[in-house]
DNA sequence: CGATCTTACGGGATTCGTAAACATA
DNA sequence: TATGTTTACGAATCCCGTAAGATCG
């Protein structure tokens, strides 16, 4: 067996602090895997690096000649690795979003994370806004990337999907349908049902989704937001079909979400954009960073 | 993620030899592991590293700028691993070892190239004899440390006995008792047996087991060592039982081994040595290895 | 008795190798 | 078609975290 950069890393910490515990905590890992990282370091290293008789560990002769090196060590590889890092870092230019407030709400934090993570010199400008205004915005160059559920009219737009999406049926966590495993369309049909505004993409899914299995919702109220429905209801008002995209979301408030039998409706979620050939270098890269990791990322 | 050093040498190989398949036999890994490795190095470092356009890869002015570094980085890694590994290595002295020769043959090899690889500057003295005479040696101080079964009578001597060896039935492959899951002592009765000679500690314990199961042995001959046993059962003239020990010195012979069911006739097998406290460091260091390793190391 | 380190064991993630698909001269 | 790379998947390995044990003040 050979070492290991985390080994290193590891005995730098015990080394530093004189305590598996608080080194255990610096590194965000168990007492024992640290123990036994340190034991199997000194098994390669062929020797005591700390001596254990006192309570509190001290480093040997060895050890701490083998601590300075291993201090250059890190040292060494981590400013190597940022150097290359730099090296394909965008310098300057910023990425201009459109998404809808159902995606922007749930996926996109994590992903703006990841990009500002590896290009962080470049700003990042977001509008959520519904699907209607991502294409106007994507359309007038507002925006370079939309993200959106895929829409009927493209508007001359390149549409690439990177995920489907699937309804999820959000109930009060007190209801009698949420102990069921999985529920139909025509489960909710019977209860009181709270929509997206007449005109939204949500509404016509939903409103065919019911049509499809034959039987009409009663419609109690209706929302022009994901959240205001949610929170609808929360306190009881009925219950609603959302995208699974904001499943996290709604379990957040404090609902059941079910997964939907039967009719599927599903949705491609992907990016819109004008032309692939003219992206901004920013915008090449969120676009191959969102359909290479966004691959398989199912919600309940 | 973070990267490894093993991508680090991974990488270099690849672009050393501007190729998966020769780097990969370098390395002794498959093609596919490689493609992945330097796959996954490329996602750390935020960029193609290499140019896979024509069938041959080509460094990218990033990869080439890359690879410098981690030339450097591993030679920096290799020189503090083998200096912290060379202060705890022994400078000089020798290892001087008495072992009967069924452990000689099959698990001594192994272990010196072991001490050797972690000691290159101690010189081995091995004497392979019978455990009699192992006896005399170490009380003769002509070995430190005599490997041996625990004997009837310690003459003094310290034993740490590091593993318990129980004795096999050794058979011709074509023999109807080759077949077998296991084998009984009494089922070695009914075939001619092959022993070894009167006086040795091997043939007191074969006597006694077949002594306490109550069938006497059909006893065809005798010899003195146990590989000559071996290749008398492979010409047909008997069936044997041997320490466990020598079960891959007669699979080697083309013999079938079966476990010895029924009465156990274990014995300790274990390191014989004068005083604890008077050891030399080889021998101490010697001592750690064996008592360390060796402790679970079966043989059916 | 309390704090700290070690050992033992089950679960999860990573990595490897085999086999098959793919690309290119 | 032959060489060389990538993708897919089953299997083995390694590493971590939880829980119990040991040691010292």
């Amino acid at each position: 067996m050979s070492a290991t950069v985390k080994q290193l890393r590891a005995f730098v910490a015990v080394a530093r602090t004189r305590s598996l515990a608080e080194a255990s905590a610096q590194l965000h890992i168990s007492q024992p895997a640290l123990s036994v990282a340190i034991r199997n370091l000194e098994g390669v290293a062929g020797g005591p690096l700390f001596n254990r008789d006192s309570r509190q560990l001290a480093l040997t002769p060895e050890g701490r000649e083998f601590l300075a090196r291993a201090e250059q060590l890190l040292r060494n590889w981590d400013q190597s690795l940022d150097a290359i890092q730099q090296r394909f870092r965008l310098q300057h230019g910023q990425l201009s979003l459109a998404a809808i407030p159902a995606f922007a709400l749930n996926r996109l934090p994590a992903l703006l994370a990841q990009f500002h993570h590896r290009h962080p010199d470049i700003n990042i400008v977001l509008e959520d806004i519904v699907m209607e205004r991502v294409i106007d915005a994507v359309q007038a160059g507002r925006a370079e990337l939309g993200i959106s559920f895929c829409p009927d009219d493209l508007g001359g737009l390149e549409f690439a999907p990177f995920d489907r999406d699937r309804f999820i049926a959000v109930v009060p966590p007190d209801h009698p349908l949420a102990g069921r495993e999985a529920l139909r369309w025509r489960d909710l049909a019977k209860a009181p049902f709270i929509a997206m505004n007449r005109g939204s993409a949500v509404r016509r899914w939903t409103d065919g989704a019911f049509a499809r299995c034959g039987a009409g919702a009663r419609l109690l109220c209706e929302a022009n937001q994901l959240s205001t429905i949610g929170q609808l209801v929360k306190v009881g008002l009925g219950v609603s079909a959302v995208p699974s995209l904001c499943g996290a979301q709604m379990r957040d408030y404090g609902l059941a979400c079910l997964p939907l039998a039967g009719p599927v409706v599903a949705q491609e979620v992907g990016v819109l954009l004008r032309s692939r050939g003219a992206l901004s270098a920013p915008a090449a890269a969120f676009l191959e960073l969102v359909t290479g990791t966004q691959a398989g990322a199912a919600d309940a």
